[in-house]
DNA sequence: TTGTTTAATTTAAACGTTTGTTTAATTTTT
DNA sequence: AAAAATTAAACAAACGTTTAAATTAAACAA
């Protein structure tokens, strides 16, 4: 699909609008507003309200292929590896946060019928090559063999999303330090907080009696 | 606050349809047929569609204080005890997904002001008798010091929603087995899961050289 | 370059529905 | 007889979508 400037500039409004007050919460004129256009142009670009959903999340995902292989493929151990991947991984979500907010509730309901097959080929191949990765690891005795893979990504993508989720409370709980940005929070002390629970799932063997 | 067999009915079938279709995507006329009422009970009985989130949020998470002291009291060594929080904390969540699934987007937006002092106020009080006992463990040489503490709780309940959120795509990605139901699925696999990261990231001390 | 024609874009207005809320009358309970 | 609960009907406002006219851009022949 190619999409023109006009096009991808109601995506970036549509998608910052959807995530903040839902799509059922954000209506076609307030969009047509914001992006400074006419609301005929909705229909006339992409033919429905329910079509501009569909259309953005393919549009906003179909970059979702990262550089896992480039991450893997350099002279770094087992261990370096994982923070390689677990700082793309945060980068990306991070980057990406206000699409996947959308994913999970306009799309994690069975109820809305949208194509976005592309978007479940890109997850299963990301999924085979961290697969394949933590196969390796445990074949060279870094890994431990008992641990869930399929289970490992959720891991990390949870940490970041229950965080992003529940940042109002979070920030009335934990009184973080108003200097720092909400960027810098999540590149520095969040990652640092999924690197280390990661390495230490791969690599924990469990006490005996367990 | 007091509410009668009728209102927690409301509550129970609002609570559904707000999580699956979020709170604009569900009209009042949808609760009250789905509820057997009619439109103008819901008036009548909460004032307005909003006054109704709002008070459905408060009696949904008054009972908050889960039995955490109880889990700790026990004779259990501390990566016991990890188990037994966990267990308890995956049991309350999935059994309250529905009403987390609601304040994570209609709450989390600082956009919407909602009255949930009692909310805030019950999750600090749960997360300094984690932090006391983690505190404690670290005393006596069991856990880790150098754990970011405010992020554990965020790394339990996001993996769990993370599943939760997607599960739609989960499915489509690793074919889990068709004969075992979302709550088996929840308390084996899932808790297993869940212990086994806190555990190691409780008990993980840096390799030297990070 | 010109003027002309065709196509693409943009607009304001209107369409029928659905929205949350309120009213006033009725029924049920106390 | 008084209070509480329930109802159908109506309200204006907002919704997604479509229409037909107006404007702009592109293509083309001279």
């Amino acid at each position: 699909m190619e999409f023109n400037e006009k096009q991808i500039h109601i995506f970036e409004v549509t998608e910052r609008m959807f995530a903040e007050n839902s799509y059922d919460g954000t209506s076609i004129r307030a969009i047509a507003k914001e992006a400074g256009i006419n609301i005929a142009m909705i229909s006339y670009y992409f033919g429905s309200k329910e079509k501009l959903l569909e259309q953005l999340l393919n549009y906003k995902t179909a970059n979702f292929t990262i550089e896992l292989e480039s991450a893997l493929s350099s002279s770094d151990d087992y261990l370096k590896k994982v923070d390689n991947i677990i700082t793309l991984l945060v980068r990306r979500i991070h980057k990406n946060r206000r699409v996947y907010k959308i994913i999970h509730f306009e799309y994690s309901n069975g109820n809305r019928q949208i194509d976005f097959e592309s978007y479940l080929k890109t997850k299963k191949e990301n999924y085979s090559i961290i697969e394949r990765f933590i196969k390796n690891g445990q074949l060279a005795g870094v890994f431990s063999k008992d641990v869930n893979i399929p289970l490992i990504v959720p891991t990390v993508l949870g940490t970041y999303f229950n965080f992003y989720y529940n940042k109002r409370s979070y920030e009335a709980t934990y009184q973080l330090d108003p200097n720092v940005s909400l960027d810098d929070f999540v590149h520095t002390t969040l990652t640092d907080h999924i690197k280390r629970a990661i390495k230490a799932l791969l690599t924990y063997e469990m006490p005996i009696g367990n």
